[in-house]
DNA sequence: TTTAGCACTCAGAAACGATGAGTGCTAAAG
DNA sequence: CTTTAGCACTCATCGTTTCTGAGTGCTAAA
């Protein structure tokens, strides 16, 4: 790729936060008179040609200005942004919200949704923490009525599954007790591997119990997330790309069906690009919807172990400067709550 | 209300199919011609000019033809739609979907919302069953990191909650347990007034979890829904009422924020109309956001006990044969299956 | 009570021209 | 070699106008 000058990083600096701001394509004159330029607007039109050249920039017909092209909001986020920090105050607000919230996964992640589709205007997306390998931490079975068990089962990650099922004949509450308390002294800390390796229980019930256990856990396992939560849906609505609605709908749909979900955790392990912030931009060619939409995402958690994603998508032409920066932020937020709620689990 | 002729309730009832199958201003001419009608285009005219006046249709420009106004569609779903039960094939397959799901109130909710966006064409809602006064079934402490302590609480209505906490000094999981199998044993079944007036106990901790306990029954019992599932967002935006993108915005603000919530349960309490199906056409006064929608909602579970509620929010020109009998069947689904899972709580 | 006939209305499509922001190119000036 | 003034050209957008036709209401006859 050939060298830019240092003015035509500045112009395309200028044109993309401009065509951000105003998502009107951007002509010479205008850019002189808008940002005082010592130039001329020929000057800056023969250097936007040179940018068109280059692929960078853009025009939707011959007699309009310009507009940035994939590349050219690529090149913009990865070499022409400073990494800025969210402002203090800004920090402050939201890592306050985190800490008076209830500790619980759910409160976080919603609210997490909510400050990320608030501070981008734009859709936001959040997935629960998941292990990769699940650890059995706990088990309980409750009798219900008859000889119906509910059976909940919590993992050293912190999630929970339960799961109704019936005995062949009725049992006492205090027999369910001595069951789980075996079979938690059992288990305590170890993976689906582990308790598959142990082999059968000798007590029929028990054995029973432990075989519901381990589907549980596999369930759990294959998973490749956790539980998805979004918010600003109709952000997105407002942007003049989508009045057309059929371009909203597309995007839309994706989310509904969650078939990009592994796509884009694969794309987060995967290219671990510096400061944990991935930007995919117009889908990046894996997804023929998103061909108007960016995707901000980033990995939070303790890698290798209890991990989830959050991400926010917009159009191309959001502001990149502004969620950066947050979603950096929240995930460093969520990174460390999870730390502090899981710590057994990360260090093993 | 003035009654209206047979021949006039025929017409009304081919207008409003008509219009809501082609979204299309109905005339006169096309009446007579789509649907072999006996009658000249002249006749019809009177006939729709006498309905016009009575308030049931609407021109939307002198010269074009009827829509159907909102009392026009109330009175053809009040009165002129004979209470069709879904065909018996559809009804097939959709238990015979709910009964190879999992037996998890999260499957059941996804697929009640994923089957009534999909026959409806529009977005549905389900909220999780929840019972009005909550009864304590289980509790469990589980101990994670040095004091750090995890409490999962259940109740007979199968609702989860779990809360963290520290503990002043470290505890075994012994004495975790033991305390857990005597509040177990004085709770069960109880509701949250009939735990206060048991008054403090007198073990310290133990004393300390009733606390948390009370809390978060409270915390349930002050729900006044469980969790809201959706589906078919989508949907509405290919119809041509939301082209304009402006409208969709609103009706989805008004979802996500969730602030109707409320509202709609009141609705499917107050009115229990005929089939336990209310029909809300045009946000019925209630929310201006809703001018251009209606909501079909049922309630389902057992009155007084665990209840949730269903629905189906789409524009006026909804396809009512199909969405009314879809949601009326999914009600019964859903009640029967929330009968079998808390036989218990239903029956004290 | 129904219908043929007729004048009238008016949204929406099509055609048109004017406007003006924007372009690329050339040739002169710095 | 770089910059810029000048100029011809392009073309989306907007407002105007006209045309068309589906649809109406009304009247008078069947």
């Amino acid at each position: 790729m050939q060298e830019l000058t240092d003015r035509q990083k500045k112009l395309l600096i200028l044109i993309v936060r401009d065509y951000i701001d105003l998502a009107q394509p951007v002509g010479s004159q205008r850019l002189v008179e808008q940002y005082k330029l010592d130039l001329s607007s020929a000057t800056i039109r023969n250097e936007m040609a040179a940018l068109t050249e280059m692929g960078f920039l853009r025009q939707p017909h011959t007699s309009a200005g310009r507009v940035p092209s994939e590349d050219g909001y690529r090149y913009f986020v990865t070499q022409l942004m400073h990494q800025v920090e969210l402002p203090a105050a800004l920090q402050h607000t939201i890592s306050h919200q985190f800490y008076q919230a209830r500790p619980e996964i759910e409160q976080w992640m919603t609210l997490a949704a909510s400050v990320l589709s608030q501070q981008s205007q734009a859709i936001s997306l959040v997935t629960a923490p998941h292990a990769d390998k699940a650890r059995f931490k706990h088990v309980e079975l409750i009798s219900t009525q008859g000889r119906q068990v509910l059976m909940v089962l919590v993992t050293m990650g912190g999630e929970i599954s339960q799961q109704v099922f019936s005995l062949a004949e009725s049992v006492t509450q205090e027999r369910l007790s001595t069951v789980t308390a075996r079979l938690n002294q059992a288990y305590s800390g170890r993976n689906l591997d582990e308790i598959t390796s142990l082999g059968a229980r000798t007590d029929s019930l028990e054995n029973d119990v432990s075989l519901l256990i381990i589907e549980d856990m596999r369930r759990i396992n294959e998973r490749l997330t956790g539980q998805l939560y979004f918010d600003g849906l109709t952000n997105i609505l407002t942007e003049p790309e989508f009045t057309d609605s059929d371009e909203a709908r597309r995007a839309l749909r994706l989310l509904e069906e969650r078939s990009m979900l592994p796509d884009l955790l694969a794309h987060t392990i995967l290219h671990h690009s510096a400061g944990g912030v991935q930007v995919l931009i117009g889908g990046e060619g894996d997804w023929d919807e998103l061909r108007q939409c960016s995707i901000i995402l980033a990995r939070y958690g303790a890698p290798g172990s209890v991990t989830g994603m959050l991400g926010v998508l917009g159009p191309m032409r959001m502001s990149y400067a502004r969620t950066i920066p947050a979603v950096r932020y929240v995930a460093g937020v969520l990174s460390d709550l999870v730390a502090d709620t899981f710590a057994d689990q990360i260090t093993p």
